[in-house]
DNA sequence: CTGCCGATATACT
DNA sequence: GTATATCGGCAGC
């Protein structure tokens, strides 16, 4: 079984979508990994979106359709991406933070920089490593998911989200601190930082 | 293993 | 000017 997310699928709150997130498969060519670790973020309701402060060029995308990807740069050298979610107007998104890899492991290695010998979680273990390994940049901000306009896409294989996730506060950020708006997948070496359960 | 620190571009005050 | 949805290197356990 191997299906296609649909427009239904993203178009949800993006507490709900980033929980479902979890398991599912990110494909990229002949790259693959499965999602272990997902953030959501919000609009208006939240301090920590980039999207709080309303419109703006960098967070466009995220007040756009669901089922596009908001790519954004930060730190003056790392890439993260984001699922946005909700209705078209509505602002909201699901950070991918980690992945367990699935294929591809060696060009994915390439791009990470690391040898043959260093451990798989260190990988896609974080949202930047994750980009990094997959080549996502500042092209792929937009990119719809749906009709894989950049070849990037979401599956659901059969494998279906945990009955219950570990969940607790998001990583590195200063502000709506106190949402516990982080969920992975229990027990999985991928996670970025799998100690902070609350 | 843990914690500190610098890198380095863009957004925002 | 200051902060940032991060990471890897290095020091010290």
């Amino acid at each position: 079984m191997r299906e296609l997310l649909d427009h239904a699928f993203y178009q949800r709150d993006s507490q709900t979508v980033a929980v479902d997130l979890l398991n599912k498969v990110v494909v990229y060519g002949a790259m693959s990994a499965r999602i272990v670790e997902v953030e959501a973020y919000g609009g208006s309701d939240d301090p920590a979106s980039h999207a709080f402060r309303g419109l703006t060029p960098r967070n466009a995308v995220m007040f756009g359709p669901p089922g596009r990807l908001y790519v954004y740069f930060t730190y003056g050298m790392h890439f993260c991406c984001n699922v946005v979610c909700d209705e078209d107007g509505r602002a909201s998104a699901v950070l991918l933070r980690a992945a367990a890899p699935l294929t591809g492991i060696a060009i994915m290695r390439q791009r990470r920089r690391l040898s043959s010998e260093a451990p798989l979680r260190h990988l896609l273990s974080g949202p930047a490593k994750l980009c990094q390994a997959f080549a996502i940049d500042q092209t792929h901000n937009g990119a719809d998911l749906v009709s894989g306009d950049h070849k990037i896409e979401l599956f659901d294989d059969g494998f279906a989200p945990p009955d219950r996730p570990a969940r607790g506060k998001r990583v590195g950020i200063s502000r709506g601190e106190d949402f516990l708006w982080r969920w992975w997948v229990r027990g999985d070496s991928n996670v970025s930082r799998p100690n902070d359960e609350k």
